[in-house]
Parts: C-alpha cells; sequence; structure tokens
DNA sequence: TATTGTTATACTCTATAACTATA
DNA sequence: TATAGTTATAGAGTATAACAATA
C-alpha cells in the first residue's frame, strides 16, 4: 500500500521547495558578494580540503566546468589548490583564511534563513520531514550506486 | 514551545533535497535537449501565456536575463512572444505546439522521478511533508509579501 | 591504458546600465 | 514620471573535445 495514488501536490512541494531553496542560496551569497556556485562550493570545503574528482561528484560538473570554478574562487582568494602528496597527479582544494570566513558565514545564513522559515514547524514534523527526505536521498543514492555529498549544511566531524 | 533545539540534520535536508530535485531537472531538461533554465521556463508557461513581468518575479530573473532566455527559447521554436491587447507595451509568452509537448514530456519526467523515488514514503507522511512545505512556502510568501508561482509541477486549472 | 586535471572553444545564463515605447 | 521590455556589455557557468602528466 505504499502507492496508492499519489498526494498530488507532493512533487509540486519538492520542486517549489527546491526553488525557495535555491533562492535563499542565491540572496545570501549576494550579501557576501558570491554567486550560488561559489557559496556552494565554499560550504562543501567547510568540512575541509577535496580533491576536485569528488568535487566533481558532489557538484554534479564536468571536471572542465569545476577548473574554471576554482580558477575563479582561487583568483578571489577564497581557495587554494594543494598538491596531493599520494597522487600527483591529482590536487586538493582547501579553503584559505577568507574563504573559511566568508564560508562559514555563508553556511550559517542559509541555515538561519530556512530555520527561521521552518519556525512554526512543530518539532516532530521537523524530525519526520528530515527523516522523509532523507528516505528520498537514500533512495537516489542507492539507484546511483553511490555515496553523496551534497554542499551546503554540511556534516560536520568529518 | 516551537523553536527549542533545532532538528540538526533539518536544514541540511532541505538543502540536499534542493541539490537533488535540481539534479532531476538537469538530467530530464537534457533528456530533451534542454537546459534546465528553459525546462523550467516550459514548464511554468503550462498552465497558460505568462506576461514578461510575472515571469521575471516567477523565475527571480532581471527582465534583461529573462528576455534573453526567451530570446533562446523563441529561437529554438518552443515558445512565441505574442502582444498584450491591453498594454502595448507588454507581451505574453506562450508555449508553441513543439514547445508544449516538450514541456508536458519535461513535466512528467520530473514528476515520475520524484515519485519514484519517494514511493517508499506512506501517503500519510506524504501528506505531512507536502503540508509541512506548504507551510514554510507560505511562510516565505508572508515575508517577501508577494504571491509565489513556482516553475516546474505546476497547478493546473488555475 | 586509465586516470587526473587543464586548455581551447562555444554556448548559455546572469546582472548592470542605458535605451525605446507606451501608460 | 513610471512601467514593460530590449539592447549593449561584461563576466560567470557549463559542456565537449583535445591535451599533458602521472599512475
Amino acid at each position: 500500500m505504499t502507492t496508492n495514488e499519489p498526494v498530488p501536490g507532493f512533487t509540486e512541494a519538492l520542486v517549489r521547495l527546491a526553488h525557495l531553496v535555491q533562492q535563499v542560496y542565491g540572496e545570501v551569497a549576494r550579501e557576501h558578494d558570491l554567486t550560488p556556485q561559489q557559496a556552494q562550493l565554499l560550504c562543501l570545503l567547510i568540512g575541509g580540503p577535496v580533491g576536485m574528482t569528488e568535487l566533481t561528484r558532489a557538484l554534479h560538473l564536468e571536471k572542465s566546468s569545476l577548473t574554471g570554478l576554482v580558477d575563479r574562487a582561487e583568483r578571489r582568494g577564497l581557495v587554494a589548490r594543494v598538491r596531493d602528496s599520494r597522487d600527483r597527479r591529482a590536487c586538493l582544494i582547501e579553503l584559505t583564511g577568507e574563504g573559511t570566513r566568508t564560508a562559514v558565514l555563508a553556511h550559517d545564513g542559509v541555515t538561519r534563513q530556512l530555520e527561521t522559515l521552518a519556525a512554526d514547524l512543530p518539532a516532530e514534523h521537523r524530525e519526520l520531514v528530515a527523516s522523509a527526505i532523507g528516505g528520498i536521498l537514500a533512495e537516489h543514492t542507492s539507484r546511483t550506486g553511490r555515496a553523496w555529498s551534497a554542499p551546503g549544511p554540511h556534516r560536520q566531524g568529518g
């Protein structure tokens, strides 16, 4: 009985929510003089340096697109390329001092905005929504066959 | 007691969900040889012709950006500009025949993908999630002070 | 040979500022 | 004056293909 008639507004709600989150990201990014893509990149790096190949998977970008994104962020002093000591072809992208400050501000800004918008939602509903989304993400992960590291509010302690 | 300690994973889940929806949109768009932005535009027009100014609000774009987006979609035969009989400055954007076919396919593709990913979610949870999202969207609308028309799975019968 | 990342190229997306035409 | 939309311009984002260096 998991597939009765689908709630008509369900996918519409998901799409609208996604659009809203994008909008929040854009607004917060702009407050810090970032593009949304740069904000995503920075938030993704808060947990520590990440290799280019892993970043292409996390951001769903072609490697050449990522090269350009990192180039521009590097030019603005937000990130730096460091050589990978174990593979001389590879490099890791890490936040600079300014990049770290900006990343944390952007991350906190997005989180605060979303928390504010969801302030009226009872705690148990929040947990249910988070759990439902977790299920959707897990289903997607199992279908695409690899783990997933999203940009944005990150899991600390990695 | 609406603002206890926030569920830590809540905003993270929202952000990851937004990213997933974006990804689905991108994949479906590509299947139909569209950019994600073109797919958004097309889906937004399924309900009928929409004016440029309203489109800038729905898509959160500057008017000149929208001009370019519509230009390219028009050049590809997906949409057409029609004069507004009540205001000779304004025009309405409407789907062409091919545009309508493509828009419906893209819309259905996104819906189907998301429904598939959420297939394991019990119906009552789906309703609760949709309702919770509705509350977040309503809160945002009341803060920004205007109604909102999202691209993507649309509300028919408007 | 396969993988990592860059370069070259072309296009789309986006914003700002200045503009035209209409209200 | 204000609004609807376009044009000009510049930069950012993205993909494809070809390439260099390393594994």
